[in-house]
DNA sequence: TAAGATAAGAGGGACAT
DNA sequence: ATGTCAGTCTTATCTTA
């Protein structure tokens, strides 16, 4: 009994409904949030009309008696209308929340216009291909936005996302890893290339020192040495090494810092690349 | 003060059960 | 589906230059 409609004629599903056992409704503090952990159906949305939906049966009467061909046909065709129109208001109320959750992200983080339109795109392709059904709107909406940001190679991390939505690191990441199995995105490899300029601008280092940063990027990544590394990692060690080769001061905390990461993992990285790449072309620049 | 060392824990992928 | 394993990264604390 899972509540589908189905014609009677054919046998053919008009509408399946599944029971949603999520939180549904949105909620930016923990008190709201509370108050929202309801124990049956969203009644404002998936079941607007709380359950109590109009019913158009077509083959008899109110009096059960067998309806003529003509008023048959008028049945049916209202039938579907009826039918219709239940799915498209349901439809525009998920994308409204929707897209209201979408514009606070945007706001907050400045994505630009036609970034924010093709987050926007994906929902609409997650909610047509009934992907949001029983999961959070936020949540998709989110992941949306992370994923239009990766597809289109925008350094932007999770974590500046995360931080801004109503919805856990965990769900998120996990509904954008959804996205892409059921879309079959092949996105691009998260290149720490692009992760340079920023990371140098916030940490005050010189184009000099950007230019010899992407020089060993370049390397490490022809030294397949990068898989399994986290990019920004990666980028701000690279960073580090420039300007420690060209006598340029900062520091380890301070790149760490700029670029999301701990020092530690800095430290790290730093080792393992003087091991792997350095002593290779070492000897040449210096 | 910056950098290094070390340890404990989280989260996720690969793989087997 | 669940558990284990290796590897990455984080936080925290202590030591060293």
């Amino acid at each position: 009994m899972t509540g589908e409609i189905i014609y009677q004629n054919c046998g053919l599903v008009i509408q399946d409904t599944m029971l949603d056992k999520h939180p549904e409704w949105r909620a930016f503090t923990p008190e709201q949030r509370e108050s929202c952990k309801r124990m049956g159906l969203p009644l404002s949305f998936s079941r607007h009309d709380k359950g109590l939906s109009t019913s158009i049966f077509v083959t008899r009467d109110a009096y059960g008696r067998m309806l003529r061909s003509s008023e048959h046909y008028k049945m049916l065709r209202l039938r579907r209308l009826n039918i219709r129109t239940k799915l498209h208001r349901s439809a525009e109320r998920n994308l409204f929340q929707a897209m209201n959750v979408l514009n606070r992200l945007c706001e907050k983080l400045k994505i630009p216009r036609g970034l924010h339109e093709s987050a926007a795109f994906i929902y609409r392709k997650a909610l047509g291909k009934g992907l949001v059904r029983g999961r959070n709107i936020a949540g998709i909406a989110t992941a949306s936005l992370y994923l239009a940001l990766r597809r289109a190679n925008v350094p932007r991390t999770l974590n500046e996302i995360v931080d801004v939505s109503p919805r856990s690191r965990k769900e998120i990441s996990r509904l954008y890893r959804l996205l892409i199995f059921e879309f079959n995105y092949k996105t691009p490899i998260d290149d720490p290339v692009q992760y340079v300029s920023k990371i140098a601008t916030k940490a005050g280092i010189s184009q000099k020192a950007q230019m010899r940063a992407i020089e060993i990027l370049q390397k490490v990544r022809r030294l397949q040495i990068s898989v399994g590394k986290g990019p920004r990692g990666l980028s701000a060690t690279a960073l580090y090494i420039a300007c420690f080769e060209l006598n340029e001061k900062t520091s380890q905390k301070r790149l760490a810092e700029a670029a999301g990461v701990s020092s530690v993992t800095i430290r790290n990285l730093y080792k393992s690349l003087i091991r792997d790449v350095e002593l290779k072309f070492v000897k040449i620049q210096i």
